[in-house]
DNA sequence: CGCGCGGTTGACAATGATCAAAAAAGGTGG
DNA sequence: CCACCTTTTTTGATCATTGTCAACCGCGCG
């Protein structure tokens, strides 16, 4: 999925706050990884907060992977640039969510972590990695926690990517994405998206212009309503039958990819999806 | 890229062999994880080896996660089974690489890892995972470290699915292979894939039909030796031009994405891939 | 020997990438 | 507040790529 109109790499003017040592971020960071039980214990650690603006840099891909981040607030993308000049988006990441585990393996963060409003990080120095189970073993299981939803996260990435239909993957897109919203206590039906057509497109492996027909699309058989980044999910089920991307039988070929996920899923699948419940 | 043809989803009645502890799998498992320093330090906690053979899964989809695997021997696929029956390959895992630990976020395996060939693999059980860095903090060093590969290839996985010529994705998956080959101290030319075409092109998001397709097409321009598993290459500086798939030029229209890539790749990155060594 | 399976190849329709341009949104300065 | 600029998004038109269907081949196995 080369584009070489995206052939400008983001140059990293904006600011980027120094990180500092943030002894009341302490509870804060175990909360935002989202350990149930954040005992306010002392820890010889307080934790490092880095706040950056729109289009700054948390971390370079590349560089000598000197922290791994979690994300405070805000939203960031995770992007790898690859010898033409394409920006190949690898993750989005936001609250609770942590970014430049992969800098582990070789020492070298293999992403650029961009953020994609006004945000803030923990940064976790790798070098405190080691010793962080005897000084903080509720962070430690936390952070292995956040890394095993990274994972996770990582699977159905290739699962939006991989569906066939260009509607399909941007429907599964929007069931995650809303599934995100939900965890993080947001509604699940009225999402603001925080990053660009361009950077969903990248993300999903598909042409700028088809994502905007895609929403086009959604949007005309009343799935969606689409304002811009503002986009509200109408009908959760033809969403989600959408994002099944159920191939047609042969006798349904003239009908329309969405007209054909209009039928209700599986029940099982729908009760444990957080839109049904609001 | 649902094929219905692949509804049929495996049926695990091959045979798995009851895990056992193991004293003398001690060090071996800290090798296999590539922790440079394996001590033999008596630890508390022999690792658990299981026996696969051809077709078993170590563990299921949507089972109690109650242990993390780590390839020991062998080649294992993990899928997930979609709703209408279709089975996405999420990842191929061979010696030395964890499997499984995408589990520990909800507590149920979100793959199911099914052995491509008879194999064996490490279990370290969940519950000991708290402990372990207190345990055998060199384990817990490595394992971290195998962690962040793992999202590493997941990375590099979705670099392979979101890019636009069939040729190019299959180029980025026998690079990525033959990378991973080296690695073991296997031959990075002369590859043996573990998987079929289905499997490939599961993993890939394309057709099955187009993965033969492609590796005709590279095997004609004399990229390959292609002998049905047996893959030879023949051309490493053509591959590595195609799999970093640059878009023709507007003048270039007419000629023929393989021949392009012909052209001699960035010298750095041929200096660091191990194919060029060999 | 026939069967089934995995792989290859062919033909065709259609989806989506690409090129291109208009329209809308956001930001800046008068 | 409006004109003006830039950026983002939408929409249009065209054509190649690839998914789909289907036939065929080679191989191992019962």
């Amino acid at each position: 999925m080369y584009k070489p109109e995206n052939a400008n790499p983001q140059r990293f003017t904006s600011y980027v706050a120094p990180p500092q040592r943030d002894d009341a971020a302490q509870v804060e960071l175990l909360q935002t990884l989202r350990a149930a039980e954040a005992r306010g214990s002392a820890t010889p650690c307080p934790p490092l907060v880095v706040r950056v603006n729109e289009g700054a840099a948390v971390h370079f891909e590349g560089a000598r992977a000197e922290s791994v981040h979690v994300v405070r607030s805000g939203a960031f993308k995770c992007v790898r640039v690859l010898e033409d000049g394409y920006e190949q988006v690898v993750s989005f990441a936001e609250r609770g969510e942590v970014m430049g585990y992969d800098g582990l393996y070789r020492g070298e963060h293999v992403t650029t972590a961009i953020a994609l409003e006004e945000s803030t990080a923990y940064a976790l120095p790798t070098r405190e990695l080691d010793t962080l189970p005897v000084r903080w073993p509720e962070l430690d299981r936390a952070l292995r926690c956040a890394v095993s939803r990274e994972l996770v996260d990582a699977g159905r990435t290739a699962n939006m990517i991989a569906a066939v239909a260009s509607e399909t993957r941007l429907a599964r897109f929007l069931v995650w994405y809303a599934e995100r919203a939900a965890e993080r206590g947001e509604s699940p039906r009225r999402l603001r998206l925080r990053m660009g057509r361009r950077e969903i497109a990248s993300f999903l492996g598909m042409a700028h212009a088809t994502v905007s027909r895609s929403f086009t699309l959604l949007a005309d058989h009343g799935v969606l309503a689409v304002d811009n980044r503002d986009v509200e999910i109408l009908d959760p089920v033809a969403l989600i039958g959408c994002s099944r991307g159920t191939r047609r039988g042969v006798d349904e070929r003239a009908q329309h990819p969405v007209a054909l996920a209009m039928r209700p899923a599986a029940p099982a699948l729908l009760r444990q999806w957080p839109l049904m419940a609001a």
